[in-house]
DNA sequence: AGCTATTAATAATG
DNA sequence: TCATTATTAATAGCT
């Protein structure tokens, strides 16, 4: 189909190669579209030549991933085998875990238990009044903080009370002088410094746990 | 190039889409392997047909797995990573349930509670007294048959004592008859029924719970 | 890139 | 499915 005959063979002459490479992927492409069109077909071609640059076609119904699924369900050969089997395994061998964890979870919950043999059931006691020490334990030392936390908030309660009556004294004497709201306030948080330096250190307010609220 | 032009569009008559199918696949075929004999090109060709039957051909200086290898190079689109992606999503998704249950296990089983809350700890709590309310009704209802079979087996050797003293009487009485061991054993098995026709049904030996050993 | 003589592909038919 | 063939489509070599 041209002004000659050709063998198919390699053509040797380098530009000629590369027009009748450009012809020929041409006319390829066009004949994928067609068939596609024509014959309900799905086809995926590409092509690279010398250059390295690629070319492709793919029919619009279909993509590549679906086809080279479809290939290897055909021919059985695997293209992505070596990660996507080891991917495989992975996520069998964690929802095995995972069953095997979701049973030891109903079982603590009391559920599923009926097939326990004997020493599964004093296994699973021993745990679960384990489970209990410590959480009475964690419980018991929460309980323990909020009575420090009282404690505190007495000792507070105190010193307030003891800067109140401080001032109250100090406004009978001295009325008319330092009524000023600034100078006022300066001398409350003075006089707390000074109870506190008075103070035995074991008696003095700390800060608050933080957050123990949130714990609870 | 045929008989008579014919429009690029799908051809509507099944038998004769069938065969211009088989007739243009050959074609494209024979172009692919020409175009890769004549230009040095790397084509990788796969059709599918309505049937599902696939046909591909392969340059055969490189293979599938190359091609879409410099593919994805070529166009920078991921192809069999993103079936990748999608199982490592899945084992993200796995490993994540996992991670939760495990905390889960942990914290029935006393230990990481330090960081819960007042709420999470009663939730807790609550679990493991549900949990030991099911072991002890299970446990219980094992006692209920292991003292079941207890009677059970007592009831048995009452029998057993019954008949080994009327045998007792037998051989005192008829001394040197009946001495043979066959007639003997009859004997004592006749004398089994006897008793067990006697007795009221609700007292008869009933066969032990099964397997109850095993559970325990 | 175009052009076109020539070959190749194939639609219709048997 | 297979073979034939009239016709169209593709393209080799040329400009």
């Amino acid at each position: 189909m041209g002004r000659g005959k050709i063998e198919i063979k390699r053509i040797e002459n380098s530009s000629n190669r590369q027009v009748t490479y450009s012809k020929r992927r041409t006319g390829i492409m066009k004949k994928a579209k067609e068939i596609t069109v024509l014959c309900d077909a799905k086809v995926s071609l590409i092509i690279f030549g010398t250059s390295g640059k690629m070319h492709d076609y793919i029919s619009p119904s279909t993509n590549l991933v679906d086809m080279l699924d479809a290939y290897q369900r055909s021919t059985g050969k695997k293209l992505w085998d070596a990660k996507h089997e080891a991917l495989s395994n992975e996520i069998d061998r964690v929802k095995k875990e995972n069953d095997s964890m979701q049973i030891e979870l109903r079982h603590l919950k009391g559920e599923d238990i009926s097939n326990l043999n004997h020493k599964e059931l004093m296994a699973l006691e021993e745990a679960l009044e384990n489970g209990l020490v410590g959480l009475r334990d964690k419980q018991s030392e929460i309980v323990r903080m909020m009575r420090k936390n009282d404690q505190m908030l007495e000792e507070e309660h105190k010193q307030l009370q003891y800067m109140w009556h401080q001032q109250e004294l100090a406004n009978m004497k001295g009325s008319g002088v330092g009524t000023d709201q600034q100078n006022h306030d300066h001398d409350v948080y003075q006089r707390v410094r000074d109870y506190q330096s008075q103070m035995p250190f074991a008696f003095r307010v700390q800060p608050m746990q933080p957050n123990l609220h949130e714990r609870m």
